[in-house]
DNA sequence: CTATTTTTGTGCTCAATAACACGATTTATA
DNA sequence: TATAAATCGTGTTATTGAGCACAAAAATAG
């Protein structure tokens, strides 16, 4: 609901319209609902609102994290160059999410890079009043701690997916993540998201040319079908077993 | 310094002594330390301490967490079994290192296994208690936002490494990543932990024969010797060029 | 100390998937 | 809208690494 507000917004200022500090509020409410007046205060005086264009980079590997960013619409990837030039999808965000704060947290530089899927809005807050914060407010921290564990989860579980199961299997995997991610569209059936072979090919670590033939075999097979970068889910529960079996 | 009091400590518990409250409160400082002392006494009442064999089972994929884990002496693995019984090694433990906590702040079950690599020491505090002291005291919520941060940057690192490099890269940085784990003996050169071809099959995601092929290639091109589960490290230099360029 | 089980080492085969090439199509841009 | 650039689709080939079998050696249990 407070989504599709934002995101109506995020229209208005295509006409130059900036989103006001109550939409804001209410899109980062994870974060600003802990906080009491004092500490409000302080973090309503601090973000700043960046739009990302198609495929731009927002973060680089290797450099200082310094800011807390929260997606507010829009779609963004976190990825990592690995050997000769072929990148890992590591992770994929919706609005509202918060991203690029692990780094700081850890005490180290990126491991990873951040690009936008599609025009999207960013709300960025400096880390170090995100710290000054986690160290007064108990709730907000345990709010870090809860996201982290979760994604270190994820991440444990992802590696022993990419690593052990075979082609269909990984992109069967990624086809249902997708969804679980971004959801359908209206017709129930359409990834709301559209990415390139290339995307597909590089969140299911398999080569471009691998992701198309196995698309098209889930085509054949009546699993999916395809429409230039539309997918359509034809039959979840098969997809779902052959993720599972590997 | 206080590791080597509690080693020896675990000696004359085989003697049938067991560690000390004091002992004990020295080893999980990092835990200990941020409490003031009505905490601290809180604490205090709820620790045990448990004893695990050689290759024993800590606890079970599946299982639901219960009580935040340090392991005091020992040396420990997390894993996960994969497609067709191939089990994968996420994360190796020394003293003093805290584990089992994320399942139970992400809300889940566990998606990994522990096992004792070696006869190891483990002192349990229920995670109800850490939960009300996590929300009681900051400093203490900052260590585990810090040590999930840092796990999660690994995960993500690894991910990407086991699924791309080769197999030659692969089994050079497990090598190395044991070396920085549990250091080195005396000599400056042999690996202080003594794994089985199996388990290091299973850190670097291959086959135990092309680990066994793999390092006995290692010891014909001089970068290590081999002498049963002993590997002395000869070439660390070439060994990181071979993990580095996968 | 002996018997049994587990681990290690090696050879061989074969399937999975990466790599490459190239034309067709779509998308972005001037 | 024209032109360039990127993406898609498909065939072919090359290579990595898994799978399997089996003997030797080592570790463990009785």
């Amino acid at each position: 609901m407070l989504n599709n507000t934002i995101y109506k917004q995020s229209y208005t200022y295509m006409g130059k319209k900036e989103l006001s500090e109550a939409e804001i509020v209410g899109c980062i409410s994870e974060l600003w609902q802990p906080l009491n007046e004092e500490q409000r205060n302080l973090l309503s005086k601090q973000f700043t609102i960046q739009h990302y264009k198609k495929n731009e980079m927002i973060y680089f590997e290797g450099e200082t994290p310094s800011h807390l960013m929260a997606l507010l619409s829009g779609k963004v990837k976190i990825f990592r160059d690995g050997v000769g030039g072929r990148s890992q999808i590591i992770r994929v965000l919706k609005p509202v999410e918060y991203f690029a704060y692990r780094a700081y947290f850890g005490g180290g530089n990126f491991v990873t890079a951040a690009a936008a899927f599609e025009p999207s809005t960013i709300c960025t807050i400096p880390m170090d009043t995100i710290t000054q914060l986690v160290n007064e407010n108990n709730e907000l921290a345990m709010f870090f701690i809860k996201q982290l564990s979760k994604d270190l989860g994820i991440a444990d579980e992802r590696t022993v997916n990419l690593t052990q199961k075979h082609i269909r299997g990984r992109l069967a995997e990624s086809l249902i993540f997708l969804k679980d991610s971004y959801g359908l569209e209206e017709d129930e059936a359409t990834l709301s998201i559209y990415l390139s072979r290339e995307d597909l090919a590089n969140l299911s670590n398999m080569t471009t040319s691998n992701a198309i033939r196995t698309l098209s075999n889930f085509a054949s097979e009546k699993l999916i079908s395809i429409d230039g970068r539309k997918i359509k889910i034809l039959d979840e529960e098969r997809l779902k077993k052959i993720s599972k079996i590997g």
